[in-house]
DNA sequence: TACGGAAGCT
DNA sequence: AGCTTCCGTA
């Protein structure tokens, strides 16, 4: 097995400087604190430990005076820091390990997201510039600097997925190159980094990081796996408990990593996903074929795997609309059925795949030409919001409610209820949720049928929820036809608590769509996409669905933000308390949902679409054309 | 030890 | 936006 880890991994540049902070060259807490990581030298101070993504600070007031050297902070304390650190938690960036002392752990969904944030699909020549070793030569990809001046230097860069190997460092340099303390870390990091590239190049700390080489793919299927956390599946992932890096990732190289019994169901949903269209040749030869290639195809799947990440990690729809760059190209339209067929081709990713893909990916992402501009950073809710979420109403399930939640509800729900053991709503740490999904095997059968069959891709959006946390046991699937949905269980309302609100109408589509939210809200679930080509349908409707939350998020995240907030303040007393008894309740009720991550459920009502866009309205219709040829 | 509001800075 | 600083609370 490779360490995937061993020093950290390598983020592209363009990694750090998510969207949030665009063209903010000042390194930003996040980026400093993997940079740690990713050094030696530094475990001392703050060395990855524990689930996957987590991370411990054992020299708080180290890490403190590193930060404040950086940033030219000199009263910087780990008092500040850590507020800082705590600022990340409604960014979803970072949360705390709770009971762990100076334990935090990485929300890498949305690092991922961060990774690609620049597709440009539509022409064909882009290259991945950024990605590591790049197996294909001429793929689609091309992930452009975030600033003209990186794009100069880019190729090596961004060719390093080694993070700070390339412009990282030198971000860090020039940020810190006013602050002559001597102390900096840059100062320190950069030797190190030095030290790092005379090694061997970028290449050799990329490789460092991950098993193989891992190009973003095995990125995305580290984060899977981390995502998982949930610990179920654990297995295989770390090797060594300490320096490592957050990826789980397998060891297998090839498909086969991801199918990979070890791997947990989550890392097939998402990760596989993404794994499938990643670059590398290896990791992503399971699903498309011995290599990678940037074609629509590809692409599709890349960008469904993102919206899986999207969907598991919680993460906003929105995100993908909004993704800035994406151009999928419209080459010829990806039949659903080829998408089926590439999940089938992995198994293991198959189950979870199907969650993932529909959401967003893959026809959808295929078809929409336009472009999306993604938001990384989904408004977060507070955690007492998100327990409180229960209450609903505040948050309102950004959802994605598209496809995706619509399908995980379905999937959870549908699965069966799955027996999950959720802690309340309070933890989110995936880390204690323990779920346990007896229908899983279901789910899974089901899951195989409707990819299979109806495909959808729908069908198995739950995954990502389970995945995204919970799944214990790595299976994922979907179940289409499960009766009573469940909500997932989510423990980690971190990470899910977006994927559990969803707009409680649905909007769009009403019908077939159990693989729609709808049907997490409370119908029992429909069987979710029948095979009759239903889920032709369900995409537009799910296409469109997530484009009104999308429209409505936007329109009304703030308020709804501002809201929640004060829902929290108002209710957080009596939720607090009631937290789990409520959500138990909820769960109750529905009887469908689960229990706890049902909270998520509770769907406020549906937001009407307030407007649309051509953007989305030809790709609504693109959607259309290729579900006629279902 | 940790959380999070509030204000302020860049 | 992304912290930094301060502070009250648990």
């Amino acid at each position: 097995m490779k360490t995937p880890v061993e020093t950290g991994f390598a983020f592209p540049e363009w990694a750090y400087k998510p969207e949030s902070s665009p063209g903010s060259r000042q390194i930003q807490l996040w980026h400093f604190i993997l940079e740690l990581l990713r050094k030696e030298e530094y475990h001392d101070v703050i060395a990855w430990q524990g689930d996957y993504g987590e991370f411990v600070i054992k020299d708080p007031d180290e890490v403190a005076r590193l930060w404040g050297a950086r940033k030219c902070k000199p009263q910087m304390n780990y008092d500040k820091l850590s507020r800082a650190l705590r600022y990340y938690y409604n960014k979803r960036i970072l949360h705390k390990t709770k009971g762990k002392r100076f334990t935090y752990k990485f929300n890498f969904n949305k690092l991922v997201l961060v990774n690609y944030p620049f597709i440009d699909m539509g022409s064909g020549r882009g290259v991945p510039q950024s990605a590591p070793p790049v197996p294909t030569g001429g793929t689609h990809f091309r992930f452009p600097p975030s600033t003209p001046s990186e794009v100069l230097s880019s190729s090596e860069e961004l060719r390093s997925p080694g993070v700070f190997s390339g412009v990282a460092r030198r971000m860090a340099r020039g940020s810190v190159s006013d602050c002559s303390d001597g102390t900096s870390t840059t100062s320190e990091l950069e030797e190190a980094a030095g030290a790092d590239e005379r090694a061997g190049g970028p290449d050799r700390a990329f490789r460092g990081l991950l098993p193989h080489r891992l190009p973003h793919d095995s990125l995305f299927r580290v984060f899977g796996g981390n995502q998982n956390p949930a610990g179920l599946h654990r297995p295989a992932p770390r090797v060594h408990p300490e320096s490592l890096s957050p990826f789980p990732v397998s060891p297998l190289p090839g498909p086969g990593s991801l199918l990979a019994p070890t791997l947990s169901p989550a890392l097939s949903m998402t990760p596989t996903p993404h794994l499938a269209y990643t670059p590398s040749p290896s990791l992503s030869s399971p699903m498309m074929g011995s290599h990678f290639s940037f074609n629509p195809e590809d692409m599709k799947h890349y960008l469904q795997a993102h919206t899986q990440s999207v969907y598991n990690y919680h993460l906003s729809p929105r995100a993908f609309l909004h993704y800035p760059n994406i151009i999928v190209p419209q080459p010829h339209r990806p039949t659903p059925e080829k998408a089926a067929a590439h999940h089938l081709h992995a198994p293991a990713l198959q189950l979870s795949h199907p969650l993932g893909q529909h959401p967003v990916g893959t026809e959808e992402g295929q078809q929409h030409p336009s472009p999306f501009k993604f938001k990384l950073q989904p408004p977060p809710l507070g955690r007492k919001h998100r327990e409180a979420g229960s209450s609903l109403a505040s948050s309102s399930f950004h959802t994605s409610s598209l496809a995706g939640s619509g399908q995980m509800s379905n999937s959870a729900m549908a699965g069966g209820p799955p027996k999950i053991k959720v802690e309340p709503m309070s933890d989110m740490s995936e880390e204690d949720v323990e779920v346990t999904d007896l229908s899983e095997e279901e789910e899974l059968h089901h899951n195989e049928e409707e990819e299979g069959g109806m495909g959808t891709p729908t069908a198995c959006r739950r995954h990502l929820y389970s995945n995204s946390n919970h799944h214990i046991n790595g299976s994922v699937s979907c179940s289409s036809a499960a009766p009573p949905p469940q909500n997932h269980p989510d423990d980690d309302l971190d990470d899910d608590e977006e994927v559990f609100k969803t707009p409680a109408t649905p909007p769009l589509g009403s019908s077939p769509a159990c693989t729609l939210i709808t049907t997490m809200k409370s119908e029992p679930c429909q069987p979710p996409i029948s095979p009759g080509g239903t889920r032709c349908i369900p995409l537009k409707l799910r296409f469109k669905r997530r484009w009104s939350e999308d429209q409505r998020m936007e329109a009304d995240g703030e308020r709804d933000e501002a809201e929640d907030k004060k829902v929290k303040a108002e209710g957080e007393d009596e939720v607090d308390g009631k937290k789990e008894e409520s959500a138990r309740r909820e769960g109750d009720d529905e009887n469908r949902g689960g229990r706890d991550g049902i909270l998520g459920l509770m769907l406020p009502p549906a937001p009407t679409q307030r407007r649309s866009s051509s953007e989305l309205q030809r790709a609504t219709a693109q959607l259309s054309l290729e579900n006629a040829s279902c």
